[in-house]
RNA sequence: UGGGGCGUGGCCAAGCGGUAAGGCGCGGGACUUUGGAUCCCGUAUUCGAAGGUUCGAAUCCUUCCGCCCCAGCCA
């Protein structure tokens, strides 16, 4: 609240049209500060839909040197859990932004609120109506057609105020009755038809656990929630546009302190990936998914294990931009920032998914190199890692093939290579087992290829990675694919009918640089040529667990195809 | 048949009366001791459609078409 947060300049260019609004109202100086916030219902866990929300709102705070506050919109009980509300908390922070004291809640209000529906039942703005729910469906009348008065609506103050206590107070069971706003049923606008305002719920709320047994509907609270917040703009998404004249309505006739103003934008939509959180509630509940942090989820925290970084959504964020234009983004694109960000941060390791193993006949038993690698190309400042070489090293069974066809220019019988960082090598004798599997490869190296060049110049078509066999510690890789495999998943039809079953794939036999046995549950590295992989929080020392982090349907036929 | 919104290339998106930014994707090329890295080049005679105003329109006017949201005591 102190001055400080107003002194700012605001950026030079806007670059949608919330924040040139923004910008407008404060050069026509309708607004010295600016506040916004963000308003989750705890009813679940956020997903990257709500990143966009988040990103947008504490963004506009920071460029403006305004404020953004967290505010959990916990207005029903019925559906809302403490669960949720740590969980929301720790993904906003994980994102990297900070509502610094700005902790609120709608129930914090509710005293407040109650207050306010007392004041609009005396100035007769409002009314206890004893229709039930399907009574006053009825009574609403449709889209094309007016709806009519309750036989409630012209009640005496004192009979709504005795009525409206006495809900408050346990008398009535839910549904009985509802405190309306008197406004104007043949309006348009259907939220206009005497909104709800007020019902019986008697519910134990996650926060002020059995004191109230009414609570105020979103309408009732939002607005004044923000005016006494000093939310300066109220930014939520289009399918409240209809609602913004009844926003309006209440702050005009209560006296708030303060008159915030709504702006909507359009919400994500993203290809593959379902943002519903009706439905991904579904999922946990079916046990589709390990949890809401599944790594297939499209949650904040299931993005998160699978090695997303915060950074790269808040690039994406910025890169969709905000409009009132309701399209589908193309994931392709969430991928790209995340590969942006990743090439740059993530440390590079070797990792063989599939072992295939390969002796060097000509190199001496017992010997070990230690090869100083960078850890990463991209970041020369990140250092080197050391990695031991010796006579046997496990490389990925698709590097070899017996009988290569043209274009394959890998490992095959009689063929040399360059194994990364290290020699080139020559293949000469495959050893199959009793049914002709081939369980290894006899391979010659050559010594004057040290550190993978060589001083006649000559140079492999193909760089494999590997492991040594004997430094390699055994870990377990988890490969993911789009959990939907419907582009469009706000098209008609059954979405469990379209869940992709190979989303996840396990692989158990992997071997991987040692270094990687100890890395912090979310770290990300990236395994050469296969792509990057989030440790997980499933690792036990030792053993490490890792994600796919980026997923793309032809990521090894395009390896293939090179 | 009510009300509220939205329509710019495959996707997102600038543009606000002066003659179509940018990103993603895609195609092609270069380079490379991983590449899905990096670097080039290409990718809308046209802005949902049709009229009109204007020297000039994606931008202004008219009509039409299409898509989305609203009939929870959900948010």
């Amino acid at each position: 609240m102190s001055t400080s947060d107003t002194t700012a300049p605001p950026p030079d260019e806007p670059q949608d049209f919330i924040r040139e609004m923004v910008a407008e109202d404060l050069r026509a100086g309708r607004q010295q500060t600016v506040v916004t916030r963000f308003p989750p219902e705890p009813n679940g866990y956020l997903h990257i839909g709500h990143a966009k929300s988040i990103c947008l709102n504490f963004g506009i705070a920071a460029e403006f040197g305004g404020r953004c506050h967290l505010r959990f919109d916990d207005t029903n009980p019925t559906k809302e859990e403490q669960e949720y509300i740590d969980a929301i908390q720790d993904d906003v922070r994980w994102l990297g932004f900070d509502w610094g004291p700005h902790l609120f809640h709608a129930s914090d209000y509710f005293t407040q609120l109650f207050e306010w529906a007392v004041h609009l039942i005396k100035t007769g703005d409002a009314y206890v109506d004893d229709l039930s729910a399907d009574e006053i469906r009825e009574y609403r009348g449709t889209l094309s057609e007016p709806g009519r008065n309750s036989p409630w609506r012209d009640r005496s103050v004192a009979e709504n105020l005795d009525l409206f206590v006495r809900m408050r107070q346990g008398e009535f069971p839910d549904g009985a009755r509802v405190l309306r706003a008197k406004i104007d049923m043949a309006s348009g606008n259907i939220n206009l038809r005497d909104p709800v305002l007020y019902r019986i719920l008697h519910a134990t709320h996650p926060r002020t656990g059995d004191a109230w047994c009414v609570y105020p509907t979103y309408d009732f609270a939002h607005g004044q929630s923000d005016a006494l917040e000093g939310i300066t703009h109220s930014i939520c998404t289009l399918e409240f546009e209809d609602h913004r004249p009844l926003y309006d309505w209440c702050l005009d006739h209560l006296p708030v302190p303060s008159r915030p103003r709504q702006y909507e934008f359009a919400r994500l939509n993203l290809t593959y990936t379902v943002l519903s959180k009706r439905f991904l509630l579904r999922l946990v509940g079916e046990g589709r998914v390990r949890g809401w942090d599944d790594p297939r989820m499209p949650t904040i925290s299931g993005i998160r294990r699978r090695g997303f970084p915060a950074q790269a959504l808040r690039e994406f964020a910025a890169m969709v931009g905000v409009g009132k234009h309701q399209g589908v983004v193309e994931v392709a694109m969430l991928e790209h920032s995340v590969r942006t960000v990743l090439n740059r941060t993530a440390e590079r390791r070797m990792a063989v998914l599939r072992p295939l193993k390969v002796v060097l006949t000509n190199y001496p038993e017992g010997q070990v190199e230690q090869f100083e690698l960078m850890r990463n190309p991209e970041d020369p400042s990140a250092g080197t890692r050391p990695v031991p070489f010796s006579r046997e090293l496990w490389i990925e069974r698709e590097d070899f093939l017996e009988d290569p066809p043209r274009k394959f220019y890998r490992l095959s019988p009689g063929r040399e290579v360059r194994l990364r960082s290290a020699y080139f090598i020559t293949c000469d004798q495959v050893v199959k087992d009793s049914r002709g599997e081939i369980v290894e490869l006899r391979c010659r190296y050559d010594p004057a290829t040290r550190g993978g060049a060589s001083p006649d110049g000559r140079s492999p078509k193909a760089t494999l990675h590997w492991v040594s066999v004997p430094h390699a510690i055994p870990g377990e890789v988890r490969l993911y694919q789009h959990l939907f495999v419907r582009p469009d998943p706000g098209a008609e039809g059954d979405l469990l009918a379209d869940l992709n079953p190979q989303s996840e794939e396990v692989l158990s036999g992997c071997w991987l640089e040692a270094s990687l046995g100890g890395l912090p549950a979310g770290t990300v590295v990236q395994f050469e040529r296969l792509g990057y992989f989030c440790a997980d929080r499933d690792s036990v020392a030792g053993r490490p667990v890792f994600n796919r982090t980026v997923t793309l349907r032809d990521t090894w036929a395009r390896i293939q195809a090179k």
